[in-house]
RNA sequence: GGGCCCGUAGUCUAGGGGUAUGACGCCGCCCUUACAAGGCGGAGGUCCGGGGUUCGAAUCCCCGCGGGCCCACCA
C-alpha cells in the first residue's frame, strides 16, 4: 500500500480531539487571532505550525498546554472590505445593519480559515474558539476601560492628532506608515516688512499657506541672520509672521527657511507648542480645505490650486520634482493629516521606563528582537489615541447626561451599545446622551492573554494568579513588535502590574522562491490549500520545520517540499517492512543493535535540549538525516537478512528504534506518526512524553560513523570494479568493526 | 541620520578559528523482494571585495560593496 497522506489526514482529523498535556507546568501560548480575510497568506497560515511545534514539544517535555484558537474581527479592514467590493460606504446604511453586514462576511471568512487551521494538523483548542468581536470578548475590553477610566488612565482632550481622511478617523502612530512618493518642492518668496527684501521658502505643502504661523532658520545659518525675529508677509493672505531661530531648520534642505503651518507634519506641531502659536484648522474632518483660495478643495487639488495661484502672484521662484516619504494609514494607504480633534487617550508616557523594565524580564526568541520594541518605546512621544470614529468594533461605553454634566461609566462587565442603548442621568434622572464612537481595535487585541487567562483558568479549575504565575508565551511577526507586542505589555501591565509574558518567540515571513515578498502584484502568491492539497500538512510541515530558522524570514520552494515528500514516503516504507515482523523481545542484544539503539538514544535526549531552546530544525534536520541516511541506509540494510531468520535482537531493535522515530516526528507530522503508531504498536503517540535515556555508550556512536564509512567505501569500490552490489568481494574488516563482523559478512557478501 | 540582519556550488541552505554541511537540480551506473517517491557513485565553490589579529580566518576585528528590515522631524 502506497503512502497516502490525504487518507491519513483525513483519518487524524476524524479522530481528533484536544489534549492539554499532562504535566505540573503550564504552558500558555497566546496565539495571534488572525484577521479574517477570504485568501489567507501562505506565511501567515504557516506561523500556526511553528506554534504547533512548540505546543507538542513542550507537552512532550511534561507540560500542560493551552493553545487556543482565536480570530480578530474588530476594525477597520471589513469596513474598508464594505466600502470597496460590497459598494456599502461608510455611513450610507444604517448602523445596525452595517454591524450585522461584517460580521456576517468575518464569519464566513473565518469558517474557511478555521478549516486551514484544522487541515494543517494543528493541536489546537477548537472547541473554544473566541473571536475579539464577540460580546463575551467586548465586553471585556470595555470592562478593562472602565477600570483604567476609574484609575485615571483615560482621558479626552484636544490635541492635533493623525486623522485619516478617507477612513474618517483618528489613528495611532502604531498604524502609520510611510511611503516614498513624488512631490513638488515650491519654492516661495515671502516679502520682508518694511523692506524691498524677500525671504525664500521651500515647502511641499503650499496648500496649507493660510495656516502658516511663522518661518523658522537655522540659528547658525548665516544667510538669514539678519532677518532673526524680523516680519515676513504671508503672500495672497498678507498675514504678518515672525522669523523665528530654531535649531529644527535644516540649512542643507530647500533654503534652509521652513514654513511652520498648522499641521504640515509633526515638527509643526512641536514648534506651534514650543512657540505658543495660536493653530489655525484649515483642513475640515473630511480632509478638505475650508479657506480661500482652496476652499472645498482636497488638500492634493489645492495644493495644484494654490501653485497656480501664487505664480500669478509672481511669488513662485521655482519648483523641483523630489521623491519624499509621506506618512500614510496603514490599512487604506491614505495619506494622513494632523488634524486638532477631540479624542480620548490612553496614558502610556507614565509607564514607558517600566515597560522597558518588563521587557529585559522576557526571554525574546532570538534575542536581537528586544531592542526592536526598547526602540519603539523610546520613540513614543504622546499618549495612546483610543478613540474611532468607526463602527464595526468595541464601543466606548459612556454616556452624557445634557443636565449635569455626569458622565457614565458601564463597568458591570455587560457589553454595552451606548449609541442603541438608554440610560437614565442617576443624579439627576435625565435622558443621557451615549457615546457612539468606538475604541482602536488594538484595545481588543492587546489584552488576548488577559482574556486567554480568565478563561481556561474557569476550563481548568485553577485560580486566574496560579494560572498566570506558570509560562505564557507570545508568538507573533517581527512586524507588529510595535503595536501588538507592546500594547499587550502596556494594558497587561496597567490592569495586573505584570510581565503578560515570559517568552516572546519571533517568527520570520514567507517569501517566494528569490527572496520577493509575495503580493498580488507580482503573481508569485501561493495559498495554504494548495500546498496542503498537494503535498499534505506532515509533509508541509515538515518542510517548514527544516526550513526555519526562528525569527528570520524563509523562502518558500516548491521543490523541497516535494522533497520532503520523499521522506514521509521513506518513513511510511520502513514502517511497511517493520510491520513484516512480529514484535519481540530479547536479553541479548546484538552491537549493532545497539549501536543502532544508542544512537537514537542520544538523539532523542539532544531533542530535549532542541525544543527547550526551540530550535525545531535542528531537531527536524538530524532526525532526517538520522532515519535516512543512518537508520534506513546502513542499519536496516546490515540487519536484513538476520531479521529475515527471525533474529530477536534485530527485531526488537527495529521495533525500539522506530517508535522513538514515531515519538520525534509527531511534533512535525503528527498525521502519519499517530497513523503509523497505532498500526504497529497500538499506542497514541502524539501523548508520549520524550524520555531522557541518561549517559549513552559514546563508543558505539563513534564506531557507528566508522561503519557507514566502511560501507560507503566498500560500495564505492565495487561500484569502480563494475561489481554488483551483492557481489562477492574479498575484503579485511577493520579491526575496531570486528563485533560488526557477522552483519558486514550478510550484508557485503565478503568471502 | 541612528539601529539591526544578511551576502557560502546553477538555486537554496548548515556551520561561526584547524581538510567546506545538506537539499533540489545536473551527469553516470543499478528494478539489490520496505521503498524507482528507490540505491550506489560523480562533477560543481578565490565561503561578496580589501586590510588586520593569528602558526592557521568562511568563521574574530576594521574599511568598503551589494541586498533586506526597523526607527527618526528633512519642511
Amino acid at each position: 500500500m502506497p503512502y497516502n497522506p490525504k487518507e491519513i489526514e483525513q483519518w487524524y482529523k476524524e479522530n481528533y480531539k484536544y489534549f492539554f498535556g499532562e504535566g505540573d507546568k503550564i504552558l500558555i501560548i497566546d496565539t495571534p487571532p488572525p484577521y479574517p480575510a477570504p485568501l489567507w497568506h501562505i506565511g501567515a497560515a504557516l506561523s500556526y505550525a511553528l506554534q504547533d511545534f512548540i505546543a507538542r514539544g513542550f507537552r512532550k517535555l511534561g507540560y500542560k498546554v493551552i493553545f487556543p484558537e482565536g480570530f480578530d474581527g474588530n476594525g477597520i479592514p471589513i469596513e474598508m472590505y464594505l466600502e470597496k467590493y460590497e459598494k456599502i460606504p461608510f455611513g450610507s446604511i444604517d448602523r445596525e445593519e452595517y454591524i450585522k453586514k461584517c460580521r456576517q462576511i468575518l464569519d464566513s471568512w473565518r469558517e474557511k480559515m478555521d478549516k486551514i487551521l484544522k487541515d494543517l494538523l494543528l493541536s489546537m483548542d477548537f472547541e473554544h474558539r473566541y473571536n475579539t468581536d464577540d460580546p463575551e470578548y467586548r465586553a471585556l475590553t470595555q470592562k478593562t476601560f472602565a477600570e483604567l477610566w476609574e484609575k485615571g488612565l483615560i482621558y479626552e482632550a484636544e490635541y492635533p492628532i493623525n486623522y485619516c481622511p478617507h477612513c474618517k478617523t483618528a489613528i495611532a502612530d502604531a498604524e502609520i506608515e510611510r511611503k516614498i512618493k513624488k512631490t513638488k518642492l515650491v519654492y516661495i518668496k515671502f516679502k520682508i516688512k518694511d523692506s524691498d527684501d524677500y525671504i525664500t521658502v521651500a515647502t511641499t505643502r503650499p496648500e496649507l499657506l493660510g495656516a502658516c504661523k511663522a518661518i523658522i532658520v537655522h540659528p547658525d545659518d548665516e544667510r538669514y541672520k539678519k532677518y532673526h525675529n524680523k516680519i515676513a508677509i504671508v503672500p495672497y493672505y498678507n498675514r504678518e509672521i515672525p522669523i523665528i531661530p530654531h535649531k529644527m531648520a535644516d540649512p542643507n534642505f530647500g533654503t534652509g527657511a521652513v514654513m511652520i503651518c498648522s499641521y504640515g507634519d509633526w515638527v509643526d506641531v512641536q514648534i506651534f507648542r514650543e512657540l505658543q502659536l495660536k493653530p489655525e484648522k484649515i483642513i475640515d474632518e473630511n480632509g478638505r480645505l475650508t479657506i480661500e483660495p482652496v476652499k472645498g478643495l482636497t488638500t492634493k487639488e489645492g495644493r495644484e490650486k494654490m501653485i497656480e495661484v501664487l505664480k500669478q502672484l509672481g511669488v513662485v521662484e521655482k519648483i523641483e520634482e523630489i521623491e519624499h516619504s509621506v506618512p500614510v494609514h496603514e490599512r487604506c494607504e491614505t495619506e494622513i493629516e494632523i488634524i486638532p480633534m477631540k479624542e480620548f487617550y490612553l496614558k502610556q508616557l507614565p509607564f514607558k521606563e517600566e515597560i522597558k523594565k518588563l521587557s529585559k524580564e522576557i526571554e525574546f526568541i532570538p534575542e536581537r528582537y528586544r531592542k526592536n520594541l526598547e526602540n519603539w518605546i523610546d520613540s513614543i512621544t504622546i499618549d495612546w489615541p483610543i478613540s474611532r470614529r468607526r463602527w464595526y468594533a468595541t464601543e466606548i461605553p459612556l454616556w452624557y447626561c445634557p443636565k449635569c454634566g455626569y458622565i457614565h461609566v458601564a463597568k458591570d462587565g455587560k457589553y454595552h451599545q451606548p449609541w442603541k442603548e438608554e440610560m437614565v442621568c442617576p443624579r439627576c434622572n435625565t435622558k443621557m446622551v451615549g457615546e457612539t464612537r468606538v475604541l482602536d481595535t488594538w484595545m481588543d487585541s492587546s489584552i488576548t492573554i488577559y482574556y486567554l487567562i480568565k478563561k481556561y483558568s474557569k476550563i481548568l479549575g485553577i485560580d486566574e494568579e496560579g494560572l498566570f504565575n506558570n509560562y505564557t508565551l507570545r508568538p507573533q511577526g517581527y512586524e507588529i513588535i510595535r503595536t501588538w507586542l507592546y500594547y499587550t505589555l502596556l494594558r497587561v501591565y496597567q490592569l495586573t502590574g505584570k510581565k503578560a509574558f515570559d517568552f516572546v518567540v519571533i517568527n520570520g515571513m514567507g517569501l517566494d522562491k528569490h527572496g520577493r515578498k509575495m503580493s498580488k502584484r507580482y503573481g508569485n502568491v501561493i495559498e495554504p490549500e494548495t500546498l496542503l492539497e498537494k503535498y499534505g500538512a506532515d509533509t508541509l510541515r515538515y518542510w517548514f520545520a527544516m526550513e526555519i530558522s526562528i525569527g528570520e524570514d524563509y523562502r518558500i520552494n516548491e521543490q523541497k517540499i516535494a522533497g520532503i515528500m520523499k521522506f514521509m514516503n521513506k518513513v511510511w516504507n520502513i514502517a511497511n517492512y517493520i510491520s513484516q515482523y512480529q514484535y519481540r523481545e530479547t536479553q541479548n542484544l546484538k552491537p549493532t543493535d545497539e549501536w543502532i539503539i544508542n544512537y537514537v538514544k542520544y538523539l532523542e535526549n539532544k531533542a530535549i535540549e532542541y525544543i527547550r531552546n526551540f530550535e525545531f530544525n535542528k531537531l527536524a534536520r538530524e532526525l532526517y538525516r538520522f532515519v535516512w541516511d543512518v537508520f534506513a541506509n546502513h542499519y536496516i540494510e546490515l540487519t536484513k537478512k538476520r531479521a529475515k531468520n527471525n533474529d530477536d535482537s534485530a527485531i526488537y531493535a527495529l521495533y525500539f528504534v522506530f517508535e522513538r522515530v514515531l515519538n520525534m516526528l509527531s511534533i512535525f507530522s503528527p498525521g502519519i506518526a499517530k497513523y503509523l503508531a497505532k498500526k504497529l504498536y497500538n499506542k497514541d503517540i502524539e501523548k508520549e512524553k520524550l524520555k531522557y535515556w541518561g549517559k549513552v555508550r559514546l563508543d558505539l556512536l563513534y564506531k557507528g560513523e566508522k561503519l557507514i564509512e566502511f560501507n560507503n567505501y566498500v560500495w564505492k569500490l565495487k561500484t569502480s570494479q563494475g561489481k554488483k552490489l551483492k557481489d562477492p568481494i574479498s575484503i579485511e574488516i577493520p579491526k575496531e568493526l570486528e563485533i560488526f563482523k557477522e552483519d558486514l559478512i550478510l550484508l557485503h557478501n565478503i568471502q
